[in-house]
DNA sequence: ACAACCCCTAAGCGCTTGCTCAGGTTCGGG
DNA sequence: CCCGAACCTGAGCAAGCGCTTAGGGGTTGT
């Protein structure tokens, strides 16, 4: 009934992956990939990871690229239900901007592990795979966007290029998952208030008090 | 005395690489690690892209890892050189930032295929050459942390925490290298006209004129 | 007690990998 | 005309890869 998870770097956002196995394999995929990289990664050394022989993957995973769209949907869906829900709160579109910007750089420096992975590793997904991912993705900068814009249309923001704006706040955040170093000197709410801060002043809000 | 140079993107600031045969080799194996990545690149696919047989490869190169050491290090050194040069010119901090966020994201833009395998192929180098490279890595930072410091220090700039803001500036400029498609909409040109004006936001700069 | 079930392993198959090596071709100088 | 250096190839080796298969051991329901 406990098993200690000590293969793990991170805790678990992983409670919906059912059997308790499975999730084992998972989180050992998603440390190594990270290390590594899914292509330097071999499947004996995720099952070794997880205290499996090299078989015991193939019970619970067809492929070693169904480890990595697993893993990259689930990221995915994390992240944007992150960015969606301080989207979706009342306050002017500078509180949402703002809260959005912390929570989602806040979810890649704790998250980096797992944010590595989702970032950076997409080339190695196979061509339906990838472009259900993309998707997700698109979805992300729609809500980066819409936030911007109503705040341009608000009167709030000064932005000469939305769209352009937006990837750049987007890829700002996104960054964060390289370089980001637990061992480092900042703690993810330290980085997450500074990135809000900065993307503040990138679309000209006026200060905002309460 | 004239070979077509098909085979590569780009056109070519590998004019430091002597033998035309190893800037051949050199040039292929940039192409193959930006779209597939260093460990999914086979000496056979480099070999063959630059229309040679995998022995080739090894008169010119003692190993693959040696390819992308290369690559990295005159790719660092360039792109530190094109940082260092806007830095070191006159003018008011707002416009050395403003010119050295243009110049160096251009640049990304521009070679984004070699700026891919730079930023993004690193953990793929043995231990000493990454420490190498790192190093070359810090004097960029060094450049940006620079820049902002004077302008802070002039009274240009307003700037809570001058680390921090740097570390975004170039982590922003860097991510330009993975999102960049050069049948996109934006030119070179306008992605670093764009990032410029949002950088000097960033800093708080007051409005300059000429 | 025992069959049914799930979960796992040992062994290994077929293939690709980075890399090697003996030998062939080309070409300028004597 | 030949020599030797520079450059390249065909063939292939040892190791490691993703993945498969046959079968074993523990737990469960009845």
């Amino acid at each position: 009934m406990s098993t200690a998870e000590e293969t793990s770097g991170e805790d678990a956002p992983w409670g919906e992956v059912t059997p308790e196995a499975a999730r084992r394999l998972l989180v050992a995929a998603v440390d190594a990939f990270a290390e590594r990289g899914y292509h330097a990664t071999t499947t004996r050394d995720i099952a070794g990871r997880a205290g499996m022989s090299p078989a015991a993957l193939y019970i619970h995973y067809k492929t070693k690229e169904e480890l990595l769209h697993r893993i990259s949907t689930i990221g995915h869906e994390r992240a944007l239900h992150v960015l969606e829900a301080e989207a979706d709160r009342d306050g002017t579109a500078a509180d949402r901007l703002a809260g959005a910007v912390r929570s989602f750089v806040r979810w890649h420096a704790e998250r980096h592990t797992t944010a590595r992975v989702v970032q950076y590793e997409l080339d190695a997904l196979g061509e339906e795979h990838r472009t259900e991912i993309v998707a997700l993705r698109r979805r992300s900068d729609a809500v980066v966007r819409r936030i911007i814009g109503e705040g341009v249309r608000d009167g709030e923001f000064d932005v000469p290029d939305v769209p352009g704006t937006a990837l750049a706040v987007l890829s700002l955040c996104i960054d964060v998952a390289r370089w980001f170093n637990a061992r480092g000197a900042r703690t993810p709410d330290e980085v997450g208030e500074l990135y809000a801060g900065l993307v503040l002043r990138m679309v000209g809000a006026r200060q905002v008090r309460k």
